[in-house]
DNA sequence: ACAACATATGATTATATAATGATATATTGA
DNA sequence: TCAATATATCATTATATAATCATATGTTGT
């Protein structure tokens, strides 16, 4: 387990990570309605119960989601009501670069 | 060349990409301040010529930057106001999720 | 304690991407 | 056209990460 950088822009670009995969995406929409539980989110997504774990995982460790344990259930909410501020400016964006970011071929992901 | 997928998620995922790499970071930041070259930016970042000029392509691909030639040179800037107010978003949910982001060790690039 | 359900973890494999170094392509002025 | 400067492209290699599958852990009610 490596010790992170402490450098601003390591830790910025680690953020935008949280953001950067249609999974984690996906998950984060998911969320954007309140407070689920992972097996809301793997039937909402159609990804692998181990698959939104770890995503799931990432998210938290990263600080974008909060978790807590009712039962045998775990809920998962957006920590901080700022990440759905940053989705939708990511919307507005995305309406006006769409066509850059459609023909864009070096990230492929998708 | 694969053709991109339609779905917006997708895109979306894509378009944070363009943000989630400490190289490309540290290149909006400098476009923060206006329009300038290539060398301008690989002073700047100390980042090699070509990594400089393949991090722009991407940027540019995904519709993040502009580039404009005059003369030899070829100025880059931001496409649009909104990627920065992106970053300054980014910034303060990083000011107070920072812990997170430190500790986190799924994605360790940085 | 046991069965049933909900979630997490770990190892493995496949893929995507970043960095580098060498080279190619502008553009300008002499 | 030639030399000099600025930027882009390409191939290669190294690394980071996503998905999957199997399994482990935790929780509840009986």
């Amino acid at each position: 387990m490596l010790v992170a950088t402490k450098k601003p822009i390591d830790l910025q670009a680690k953020l935008f990570r949280g953001f950067a995969e249609p999974a984690r995406l996906a998950i984060l929409q998911v969320l954007r309605k309140g407070a689920v539980t992972v097996g809301d989110i793997v039937q909402t997504t159609n990804l692998s119960q181990s698959n939104v774990s770890n995503h799931l995982n990432c998210l938290k460790d990263c600080g974008l989601v909060s978790s807590e344990q009712r039962g045998r259930f775990v809920y998962y909410q957006l920590s901080d009501e700022r990440i759905a501020k940053l989705l939708d400016l990511a919307d507005e964006i995305l309406a006006d670069v769409a066509k850059g970011v459609y023909e864009c071929t070096r990230l492929q992901n998708g």
